[in-house]
DNA sequence: ACAAAAGTGTTCCAGGTACACCCATGA
DNA sequence: TCATGGGTGTACCTGGAACACTTTTGT
């Protein structure tokens, strides 16, 4: 189902389908069983790690760009999704790993090839449901696959930092925006959405203090008890408010 | 002594030295007489207002491009400058306005000419001091100069909502950066950066709480006394600590 | 002496933190 | 019935808002 989307060898390689020396790169978040996860993709025949990314169509918004790459990672669309930064340094180029990548699919090329050339990177970030995506790695991976936050294995050039960078805009953002709406199934305890903002902040949080503020924030509404738990008394299940009014 | 820096018709005309598709845009902010004003080009022989921007140098960080922009503006070096957005619909494209431009400045073109094409802009604002700018105008514009930010004459293409964009950013770091600092003179009131912060954010402030939140976020030095004022009490004057400690 | 604006003290309230206690449930 | 984790009440602290009062200057 997802074949019409996919992007051909030959498509891929089509510089002239896209804006030339931009690229868009998603640092794409899920979360499961307290650990915090971003999909990497390994490019084949080779040890390079990188984020998923991609290029911009000339008749595609930016943010269509990466929504597509969303799409063809993930399976997923209508999915959280914000541009966080623009990373334009001048040495953001990767001939030789290009030229890695290409000899490993054996892909004719010379110096002046398009993909060997100077790239500026938009950054967006992306909030997943874990168990609803089924990552699939593209033509040039693979694999696409997740890793905890802290296990990331060394990613070529600067993605290191734009991984970085993402992770302290979602640390910035996680009492402001709806974040555990997107990386939480649909019902969920307090306990849940605690333990998810204590794994992305990284510390412990004041548990009384944070269900009264979560309560008075309005975004949760109360549903019932669940029981099949352990040996201690049912919590309330929630759900996000915008689910359904 | 700008001169060296300035570009000229042929180099500003010469597609290959930049990045294509890319340009930057600054959202230049200064402050005078309580009110805040931005620079805005006007084309020459034309009707056409823009913010000013600039390309991107092949081998030039984005930022530095807009430092550049800026001190070809303004005359300034080591300003405040930020990068808050990237615009990328897939309709940042200016025919009919860049036909216009080129017309009024006899430059011959086709219809493929490079500035006809769709861009993408990395939004950027800056804050400086009104006083030591000199505002000066770029080869294709004949004047740049201080707008009222709710005088602004309507903008080309999307740049409005990049002023709406960068203003939003700017309320929303006001009491978290050192917006004053850039804004201001060496030395002020507290009234002085009340009147700011009011004139920033459009609205009224406690006098006396705001006074107690800056004194204790430690980011002012107390000097010493005014007295050339009006008939009331001299007030204390005020730096910032950064400047000298 | 009076008006004007600045500096400072006091009070009040909201939100966050901390602690305590009770509740429900399965082993 | 006990251990465990969830829900809620109360006390405390801090920071901001609001108000009053005092201080200093020029007219």
């Amino acid at each position: 189902m997802l074949k019409s989307e996919e992007i051909s060898a030959a498509d891929a390689m089509d510089g002239s389908r896209f804006m030339p020396g931009l690229s868009v790169d998603c640092v794409i978040f899920g979360y499961h069983e307290r650990e915090l996860k971003i999909l990497v993709s390994k490019f084949k025949k080779t040890n390079l790690y990188s984020l998923p990314g991609g290029f911009i169509k000339k008749n595609e918004d930016t943010d269509e760009a990466a929504h597509r790459v969303l799409f063809e990672r993930t399976g997923l669309k209508d999915i959280f999704l914000n541009q966080f930064y623009t990373f334009g340094n001048k040495y953001r180029a990767n001939p030789n790993a290009m030229k890695q990548v290409m000899q490993a699919n054996d892909i004719e090329f010379d110096e002046s090839h398009w993909m060997l050339q100077r790239f500026i990177s938009i950054g967006y970030y992306a909030l997943i449901n874990y168990t609803r995506a089924e990552p699939k790695p593209d033509f040039f991976s693979d694999s696409c696959s997740w890793y905890d936050i802290d296990e990331v294995p060394e990613l070529m050039q600067d993605h290191q930092s734009i991984v970085e960078k993402a992770l302290e805009t979602l640390r910035y953002n996680v009492d402001r925006k709806f974040i555990g709406a997107n990386l939480l199934q649909d019902q969920f305890t307090m306990g849940d959405i605690q333990k998810l903002h204590e794994t992305i902040l990284g510390e412990e949080l004041n548990r009384t203090g944070f269900h009264r503020k979560m309560l008075n924030s309005g975004l949760l509404k109360r549903i019932g008890k669940k029981k099949t738990g352990g040996s201690h008394r049912a919590p309330y299940l929630y759900v996000f408010h915008s689910d359904d009014e």
